[in-house]
This record gives C-alpha cells, structure tokens and sequence, in this order.
RNA sequence: GGGAGCAUAGCUCAGCUGGGAGAGCAUCUGCCUUACAAGCAGAGGGUCAUAGGUUCGAGCCCUAUUGUUCCCACCA
C-alpha cells in the first residue's frame, strides 16, 4: 500500500540543521522562536507523498473509521469546522499510531439551499438573472461549474489545519456513488410504504419558496397583538368574538371552534357564523383543541395554514382553502386582497374590519415566530402536496440502539436530547422544489394518471406507455447527508470497504445538528444496512467569540482560523481548540487563549533546540538501571505514569484532559527541572554521566513528543525528524505503552523531596530580597543522606543559588533555618538576622505543622475512617502524618538553636 | 409547558469513578541564570451560588431554592 520502497524521504527542517552546526562547535545565530509557517506544508506534503493518510496495508489490524461531517462544498473554514476537523485529526492520528488500520474519511456536501442561493444570488448580480431566465438544465451547469471553481477551497482549508483524511476516498454528496445510494433508498422505502407523497401542512419559505422540514424551522419571540374579532352569528343578531396573532388569514376560515364542554358556547355548536370581509358561511365546530382558558374560548380555524387547525379541519372534514401564493401574497381572485403581501394583507384587513365595527380590541402579545433556518424569513405554515418520510416506524429502532449502548452518545446526557427528540418526531418532509439536489425519482403519465417510482429513469408509463413526466422536486439536502457513514463506503454495492470500515468508530460533530444528521444518519443506517452507522457519537460545542457571542457573518465577530494559523500555526489553534474545556460545551476563542497556545509550541520548540545542541550521540535508548541517576530515575518514572494517563484519556474521549497533562509534563517538569538537573552532567562533556544524561533527554523528549502527536502534528514531526530516531515518521510511529519496569516510585519521592527543598530554599531567599547573584553555601542537616549526598549537592548550586553545599551544620549565628521535610537546611544570608522575626517565622511553621499533625491524627484516629476508607488512603495519611511529625522535629530543632 | 447545561481566584475555564481546590491570562516582587523575556524565580488572591441531606469524609452524589444560558413543544 504504501510507497515505502524508493520514496524519496526528505524531512529536513532548521532543527536538523541545529544538530548538525552544534555538533560541529560552529555557533550560526539560529531562530529562537518557532515559525510554522513554511515547516507546516512541507511536512503536510511529505506525509501526503509518503501515502501516510491513507489505512495501513496490515490485514489483521482492527479498523478504525471516521466519516467527516462533510462541509458545504463551497462553503468556508470557520471555527466550528476548525474545532471539529482537529477533534476528529486527533483520535484519528492517535488510533493510527496504536496500529489500527485507520480510515478518515473526507468530502463535501452539495447543500442544497445554501448553494443555490449562492449561485442564485450570483446571477443576480453579475448577469441580471433568475435561475427561471436560464431554466434547470442551464441553471444546474452553472451550479456544477460554481462547485468545481469552489469545491476545492474548503478541501484545502482541511489541510491547512493538518487533517490526516485519505484524500483518495474524498466523496461528494451529489456524486455518482452517494447518488446510487440515495436512488436505492429512497425507491426501497417507498416500495415499503415508508415514503408517501400527500398533501399536508408543511412549512413553507416564502423566500427561499420551498418547503422545508420541522428541524428546519426556528423559532424567535416576536411582538406580535392578539386582535380580537367579532363573527356574526347567522340568522341572529349576537356574534362570537375570536382572537388571533394572524388576522390576515381569516380570509381562509372554515370554522370557528369551540371546546366542547364549554358551556359559554354549547348552544353555538353546529350554527352557522358569517365569515366578516368575505361573507361566507362557515360552521362552529366543538373540537378539545381548544382550550377553555385561554382567549376568547372561541378559535377560528384555518385549516390551510396553521398546522393545528389542519388538524382540526381534518377531524372535521371542513374545505381547506390556501389563500396564499407561494411567495406569501394573498390568492383571492376577485377581492381587493389579492396580490397583497401577507403584512400588507394584515393591514388593510384589520383596518376593514375595524371600518365594518368587527373588531372589538386589539391586545399586544408576544408570541413565538418559526423563521427560515437559512434566511430567516417568517415561514408561512401551509398545505401542498409534498413527499415524506413516514418516521414512526424508523424511530422505533433507532431510540433501541441508544437503549442497549450499541450506539453511545459522549457526553452522555445528549442521550436525552436525541432520545425525546425521536420519541416525538413527526413525519419527515423530504420535497424540496428547489433545482440543485438529487432529483426524485418519480415519474408522472398525465395520460393515466399512474406514477412510477423508479431506480432507473423511464421515459414512458409502464401501465400506458404514454410518455412520463419527472418530478420536479429535489431531496432535502440531509436526505443524502443521512446516507453518508455507508454510501461513502460503496453501499449499496458490498465492497471491500462497507465490509472492512463499516459501521464507523466515533462520528465527531456539533450537539446543534444531532436532529438534522445524527439522528438521521442513526435511523436511516439501521433501516438499510441493519446496523448502526457508528459505536460513538461525540459532541462538541460551539466555539464563541472573546465575549462568549456565537461567531456570526452579521456580527461581524467571526475569527478566521485561517487567519490564525498565519500568525500562530495550526499546532497553536489545535492546541487552543483542544484544551480547556470539556466536551459538549460551547467555548470561547480569544487572543490570549491562542497566544499562550503559541508560547507552548514555542516553548517546545526551544526546548528541543537545548536537547539538540547538547546531542552528540546518534541512537537513543534508555541506559542500562545502574547508569541512571535519580533524576533520570524520576523522569522516566513520570514520563510512564504520563503514557498511561494520557492512554487512558484518550480511550475516554477527555482530550483536554489528555492534553493539559502533556503540557505540565513538558513544561512543568520536563523543561522547568528535568532540563535543569541534566546541565551540570550535560555541561561536562568528559563526565560519566554525560550520555546518560543526554539519552535520557532525547528520549523523553522523543516519546513525550509521540504522546502529542495527534494534538500538534507539525512541531511533533519537525522535531521528530531532527532528533535521532528509528521510525520515518512520528505520525506512524508506535504510540508509546505504559511499562511496568520503569516505575520508580522510591525514586520518585526523593526527588520531590530535593524539589521542594529546592523550592523552600528560593523561596527564603526572594523573601529576603537576595539577588540571585549572591551565592551562598548551603548547610544541610539531615539524617537522609540517601536524598541529600554529593551527587545531589549539584542541584542546590544549580537551581538554588548555593556557592556550595556542606553537610555539617552551619556555626554561624546569622544563618536562616530552612526546615524542609526530613532536611533542615542552613543559610548564611543576612549580614545580622532578626532573631525575634526569625522565631516569629519559625513558630509560625510550627504552629502550622502541629494543626496538620492534629488534623490527621483525628481523622487517623475516626474509627469510621479507618474502617470504611480504602487502605491506600490510609495509608497516604499515615505517610503524611510521619512526614509532619518528621518536620515539627526539625523546626523545634531550628527554634532552640535559635535561643 | 417539557428537557438540558452552567454557577469554582479579578477574567476565561479545568477538576476523570467522592479522600482537604488547579491552569492560562491579569496583579505584585526580583531576574537578560546563553533553550526559551513568547522566558525564569517568588508572592498574593477562592465560605467551590444558597439551604438542607447521604457519607468516616462532598467542589464532586441526592433534594429544594436562586441566577443564567440553551434545546424542544407551540395556547389560536
């Protein structure tokens, strides 16, 4: 599979070059800051040409896939994009270094509305004209032609961020494979009754003048009134006032309706009411629609637009007439109204009706107002004949595999949200007449009236022979969307791939489209292919602005991603995008926040050149037990409890997690004292230390840098690369396993013990404002020379300002006592020392010491701690318990060498 | 009306299956200690929203309350 053999390797990065000069004693001035700028498509090509995105040939490794949420295809990089390509680049690159044979794959989605608008409006402005001037074939040309000019930009954008997709499986929604798939659904479901055209109340755009689904509508508050209206009662002088927020469509009223255990109105039922403007009879219906409570108790019903009152008008059998055009002006032949905006329409009516005494109060009211998800126009709820997908029984499985695991929402709780969204679904509108999108496959004889719904196009009727006609109306855009874990794979063809990559591993995505995609991709997987498309679904959040706005083109608060991997690299927006927060919560992007990502990479960087300008040797292997001194002991120690944690985060899809460990690691104890306490070995070429200390830090450095890997690929890999290592790339490379034999726990705690000496030894020292000039020698007291001997003497020199380190104790009456753990230390600082401050201080210490003893030792002594707590708990406390007591020893000492 | 999230340092947020609170930024002090000033060393700063409860032990689990954000439903 992959062209291993005679591919020309050329990693070769400034950090190359470092080695090279250090190690030939010339000193060129080499760049201090990481610059990712020209390393990042270097590298990207390199892993491109070396076939390294594409699954590894091994046939025995367990497949691990991923399905891109496909962009639009000419749609841009935004944040959102940015956040959910690095979540899914890091489990990918993660799961291909552990050996799977990992598949991600990519492509674009033809989005239907949002692309048709573009190419539309595009028209519009360059040419003066409408998608109808040119007609559909035409139209459809300039709409493939525009995704062939603009498909690929998005493409590349994904690459910019480091996306390690197998570019050869890019798909395309609208492609000859995904288009087979949607032509096989969709004739096998309506073959099973489970598509069915019909004329129901559906949601219309006015705008974008195409129905559009239930999840398609959004709802926003609006100030709205509530006008009462009086309808006279026939044959009688009384009347019933109903009120309504949409006054204009009493022009289509069937009835009035009433609750029918209202006792106001029973009388009323089965009268006749003359509808006010337009002088039709229309009955009062008794429906439980109504609720006795609110309004008037009277409600008029439109049956052809509004959603409950076709309702009612169907348990009713009452005439349905659409007074609206498709583009939302009334249709009323005949009456003043026609052709009127539906606003204008209200206007003009309500001032008739309030002209012809029938309106009695117009009250403001707020109410909820569905709007277009793409252009927000108000929808207009109204009567067509449009295609559906009957969902009840496609619900039913797919709220049974969430029920049993098969499939496992992370973070949990969007179990719910999808689990009550599918509990209530309503039947699915799938007709959209639009001209881009997969066009039906129904087919009309006008001559008999049959029509046919084909996986092959026909051109005459099968019960006539006369000549069809297609159906106009496309598919909603997520019709083929919900195809895309296996019409990528070849379904529904039985390939090679839909065997090995499907079902897929995790799908990574926004909790905002669970309705429009995951919820569909679930239902319409298990329908076809009788699995699950996926075992994990795992959700993030949005990615806000500085002040927590969701990024928007109106705002104008967008942040470019592109922009930012200019200035910082895409290593930094990775990193800013995967840390800090938790999943499926939304999280805000800000300057700082991808400046102190920037600061680590540089961070990283520098410390891989002081590692590569100290490196003379050219393999790296951990050196034989008796060769490694404590230090070395601890870093390997820490370094392989930070495989298995970040193994085990990984596992549990906490990648922030996983990452904020990596970078305390590297920058708290690899950079801030590993590479401290390796100097003086590293600074004595001839000392027998020296290669030890420097195979250590490679190696360290070298492993730590596969463990980030999958989060920041180009600096992993431009390092990589210049440091002495066996494998050609990092991104193949083996992720490293924990190893039980480089657990140093001894160690480990004697280092911490040197550390917090260290520590407590500056921190007196800045308290008494000593420059770090001033050195002075240190004497240590203590009965552990096991911790404190020569060997580690160095380390107070080093990092703690001592001229040198005697382990006797100090004669001189003005030194300070530092008390540390078993260790007190003394410190001839201060010309003249304040004893009465000194003991102030050291009382205080004491005084400390003694509650922390006494805290334990009551909670040592809680017969139910020690009872019921874990053993290792207790003896945590134990430990702690004897180091305070360790300590209150030394300070006592301290205090009464004092007097 | 139903559901979910959030409330932890001045700000933005972590805190995995309960074992005496962390980071980044900001603030203050001192350092160009030749890997890194995009840095180093040190410091200050928190009744973990409130009230109960479970537990030997609660930021974490349960109940209620308050504030806040979002999703779904749509009573015309």
């Amino acid at each position: 599979m992959r062209p291993v053999d005679g591919a020309l390797f050329y990693f070769t990065g400034t950090l190359f070059i470092i080695r090279k000069v250090a190690n030939n004693m010339s000193n060129h001035e080499l760049s201090k800051a990481y610059a990712p700028g020209e390393i990042e498509d270097r590298i990207y090509k390199t892993w491109n040409d070396n076939g390294y995105f594409r699954p590894n040939g091994d046939k025995n490794a367990p497949a691990f896939t991923i399905v891109i949420p496909p962009p639009n295809v000419t749609g841009q990089l935004h944040m959102g994009h940015a956040l959910d390509e690095t979540l899914q680049d890091i489990l990918v690159r993660y799961k291909r270094m552990q050996g799977f044979s990992a598949l991600w794959v990519p492509g674009t989605d033809h989005a239907g509305i949002a692309t048709q608008i573009k190419v539309e409006e595009n028209l519009r402005v360059n040419e003066g004209l409408t998608r109808y001037d040119l007609g559909r074939e035409k139209f459809l040309e300039r709409v493939w032609a525009w995704k062939e000019q603009y498909g690929n930009r998005i493409i590349n954008q994904l690459k910019k961020l480091g996306s390690s997709c197998d570019w050869e499986h890019e798909r395309f929604t609208m492609d000859e494979g995904c288009s087979k798939a949607v032509r096989e659904v969709f004739v096998n479901l309506y073959n099973k009754g489970l598509i069915y055209r019909g004329n129901r109340i559906i949601n219309w755009c006015p705008n974008c003048t195409t129905a559009i689904s239930d999840a398609e509508v959004e709802y926003s508050e609006q100030a709205g009134n509530f006008w009462h209206i009086r309808y006279p009662i026939k044959d009688s002088d009384g009347y019933v006032t109903v009120a309504t927020t949409r006054p204009e469509t009493m022009l289509g009223d069937t009835a009035v309706a009433v609750n029918p255990n209202d006792e106001r109105y029973t009388d009323l039922v089965g009268k006749m009411l003359i509808l006010p403007l337009v002088g039709k009879e229309i009955p009062v219906v008794a429906d439980d629609y109504v609720d006795l409570e609110f309004g008037t108790g009277c409600v008029k019903i439109t049956p052809a637009h509004d959603p409950n009152d076709f309702l009612v008008g169907q348990r009713h059998d009452l005439p349905m007439p659409r007074i609206m055009n498709d583009d939302a002006t009334i249709c009323m032949p005949g009456t003043k109204y026609d052709g009127m905006d539906r606003y204008e329409a209200r206007k003009a009516i309500v001032a008739d009706l309030e002209a012809g005494g029938y309106l009695v109060k117009i009250e403001p009211h707020s109410h909820n107002v569905g709007t277009c998800y793409r252009c927000k126009t108000t929808v207009e709820p109204l009567t067509s004949n449009q295609w559906f997908v009957k969902m009840e029984p496609l619900a039913k499985p797919a709220l049974e595999v969430i029920k049993t695991g098969e499939v496992k929402f992370v973070p949990e709780r969007f179990t719910k949200t999808y689990t009550n969204w599918m509990e209530n679904v309503h039947d699915w509108c799938i007709s959209r007449q639009l001209w881009w999108g997969h066009r039906i496959p129904a087919f009309y004889c006008d001559a008999c009236g049959e029509m046919t719904v084909s996986k092959e196009d026909i051109e005459v009727c099968p019960k006539c022979g006369a000549k069809v006609r297609r159906e106009e109306d496309v598919l909603d855009t997520w019709f083929s969307s919900a195809l895309w874990p296996f019409s990528t794979l070849g379904w529904p063809d039985n390939t090679e791939d839909l065997k090995r990559y499907f079902p897929t591993s995790v799908l990574v995505t926004g909790y905002d489209i669970i309705f429009f995609w995951v919820a569909r991709m679930i239902f319409s997987s298990l329908e076809h292919t009788g699995k699950a498309p996926f075992e994990h679904v795992f959700i993030h959040g949005l990615v806000r602005d500085a002040q927590g706005r969701k990024m928007s083109k109106s705002l104008g608060n967008g942040i470019d991603p592109l922009e930012i991997i200019d200035k910082y690299g895409a290593d930094a927006l990775r990193f800013a995008l995967a840390t800090g927060n938790s999943p499926g919560n939304d999280m805000r992007f800000s300057d700082e926040k991808i400046e102190s990502a920037r600061n680590f990479t540089n961070k990283i960087w520098n410390a891989a050149r002081f590692v590569l300008m100290n490196l003379d040797i050219e393999e790296v292997s951990i050196p034989a037990e008796d060769k490694l001194d404590l230090e070395d002991k601890w870093i390997l120690s820490l370094f392989n409890k930070l495989v298995r944690d970040v193994t085990i985060n990984l596992d549990n899809f906490e990648l922030g997690i996983a990452l904020s460990k990596l970078y305390d690691f590297i920058w708290d104890i690899y950079c801030d004292w590993y590479i401290e306490l390796t100097k003086p070995r590293l600074q004595d070429k001839e000392s027998e230390g020296n290669k030890t200390a420097q195979n250590v830090l490679a190696y360290v450095l070298r492993e730590t840098l596969k463990l980030l890997h999958p989060f920041m690929p180009f600096i992993t890999e431009e390092i990589y690369q210049a440091l002495p290592h066996n494998e050609e790339s990092v991104m193949i490379s083996a992720f490293p396993k924990f190893d039980g034999k480089l657990t140093y726990d001894a160690e480990e705690e004697k280092m911490n013990a040197l550390i917090d000496a260290i520590c407590a030894l500056r921190n007196r020292r800045a308290e008494m404002n000593v420059p770090p000039s001033k050195k002075a020698t240190v004497y240590i007291v203590t009965e552990r020379n096991d911790i404190y001997n020569d060997k580690t003497a160095r380390f107070f020199e080093k990092l703690a300002g001592a001229a040198k380190v005697e382990f006797t104790a100090c004669t001189d009456p003005n030194a300070v006592q530092i008390v540390a753990g078993s260790a007190t230390l003394f410190v001839p600082l201060a010309d003249i020392i304040d004893f009465d401050k000194e003991k102030a201080r050291l009382d205080g210490e004491k005084k400390k010491t003694i509650g922390e003893i006494e805290r334990l030792e009551k909670k040592l002594s809680n017969e139910g701690f020690v009872a019921k707590a874990p053993a290792a708990v207790i003896d945590g406390e134990k430990v702690k318990l004897a180091k305070y007591k360790e300590q209150l020893e030394s300070i006592e000492a301290a205090i009464a060498k004092l007097q």
